[in-house]
DNA sequence: GTCGGACCTGAACCTGGGTTTAGGTCAAGG
DNA sequence: CCTTGACCTAAACCCAGGTTCAGGTCCGAC
């Protein structure tokens, strides 16, 4: 019995994305290329779960450009705990940040909400200071 | 006495923005036609306080569409606040997902800085449900 | 044999928030 | 007179993360 593959729309279909999505994926390298048959595209199945992967790490924060990279060092053997740790390491700060601002933020907007101020020029939310 | 006015560079000068930046926002609508003299642009004063105001709702995190919707409808006589509660109301939900997402990535990023797994694979960080 | 659906390719297009470039105008100063 | 610097315009370009389009192929069913 030989392995089981799945085309292209039923890989789509299980990970939850389009099909364009997935042939964009294996061009830009996230995906490996898949073998052709007759033309197309046919893949295994653990292409599925490499998709989840993706979609995690997407959801973590990560670009796809830093998938990429930490998926191919270990496709080449790499311990995934080294890269990740590495990656995780450089994206936390950055996550910290946008918590703060995205705070900041929020902070700003629950003062405008009750605001009463005529016009902009008068408000304090709008004073130089504000932004900080 | 004529009103005091500000060739573009001294305004981007003044705002601490770039001149094309200006350019951008006048051609967007966020700023009024500045007249023109001599083919050169002459701005009031106050269109320093109005970057301020633009900056301002920027780091708010509103889109600069909708800061242009905000300082239109206030130029048209609005009340400051009715505008900008509206447009309040609206952002703070998103913001509110935005900060839980980030804290989401982040506390994932922490877990995955600690975490000793070989292979993706194996990592209940890249499980199914770890992207929820 | 021809229809339809799934698939293929490369290239163009989209959003946001500007920046960059190419080519032209204007006024001041040496 | 000629140069320098600040300014003008329209249009092209940048980034990511895809989507959409035009035109072609392949396969099974009827």
């Amino acid at each position: 019995m030989t392995e089981a593959t799945l085309g292209i729309g039923e890989v789509a279909r299980e990970a939850g994305l389009s099909v364009s999505a997935i042939r964009f994926y294996e061009r830009n390298g996230l995906l490996p290329e898949a073998e052709r048959v007759g033309g197309k595209r046919r893949f295994g199945v653990d292409v599925v779960r490499r998709l989840g992967v993706i979609g995690v790490a997407k959801q973590a924060g990560f670009s796809l450009e830093e998938v990429r990279v930490l998926l191919d060092s270990i496709d080449r053997g790499a311990p995934a705990h080294e890269e990740l740790q590495a990656l995780a390491a450089h994206k936390l700060p950055e996550m910290d940040a946008l918590i703060e601002r995205s705070r900041a933020m929020r902070d700003w907007l629950a003062v405008a909400s009750e605001c009463g101020c005529e016009s902009l020029e008068d408000c304090p939310l709008f004073a130089d200071g504000a932004k900080a």
